[in-house]
DNA sequence: GTATTTTTGGACAAAATTTGTACTGAATGG
DNA sequence: CCATTCAGTACAAATTTTGTCCAAAAATAC
């Protein structure tokens, strides 16, 4: 009863709708046109979905584009904290920036 | 009373250190060896340091490495929802996922 | 003032990373 | 069998990032 499926990745999500449609890797990728082989792999995280590739799958998928962006972008959140084996607490640090960079650059 | 220097940049962190020190970009630059307009570019987070520079640094100064480290992932994370004008709730979100993914490749 | 040193900023080649495709092989289902 | 789907590798092309050089601006000292 831990992990449901809310937390899984953009690549799992996106194959999740693509399943749930029942069409395979080449019916959505040739109408979204790209090569079926870089849709699989953007499915298994191994590629990342550029913002117009996003737009598209949205779009396709009838799902709300900047939700799917904010999957990808915490994603590539995530996947940075994995692979350079960083403290979690650095993300409230980055939050603590984040305001910090913003009152700079505005008021 | 709001904004005290705890949140400045990596960068604005290096350049503190070295005035601190009261040496000069020239100076640190050459003994870490590299390009003074390039340690000026890093204070100005116009480039990023490398992992052995920041290694270097962190000598330099006599400061934590891995602290510094941290300074630096978090910076990158915080520039990144800036320039994607990302909402801050894309943390816990990727927070949530980065546990998902530790569950996937361990237990 | 002007000379000297420090810092900034742009331009750019070199290096590194990422992207997208082609192709091969494995698995599945008729 | 044959056809189709997907995984996985290799690789050229495209894009991004890096680090240096140089000149201009800013600060400092004389």
């Amino acid at each position: 009863m831990v992990n449901e499926k809310k937390h899984a990745t953009f690549g799992e999500q996106l194959r999740i709708l693509r399943e749930n449609a029942g069409l395979t890797l080449r019916e959505v990728a040739t109408t979204i046109e790209i090569d079926p082989s870089l849709l699989a792999k953007i499915e298994r995280s191994q590629r990342q979905p550029t913002k117009v590739l996003i737009k598209n799958i949205a779009s396709f998928f009838n799902t709300d584009e900047k939700e799917l962006l904010n999957e990808f972008l915490s994603d590539q959140i995530a996947y940075k904290i994995l692979d350079e084996e960083a403290d979690l607490n650095i993300l409230k640090v980055a939050e603590e920036k984040v305001s910090y960079l913003k009152n700079l650059r505005d008021g």
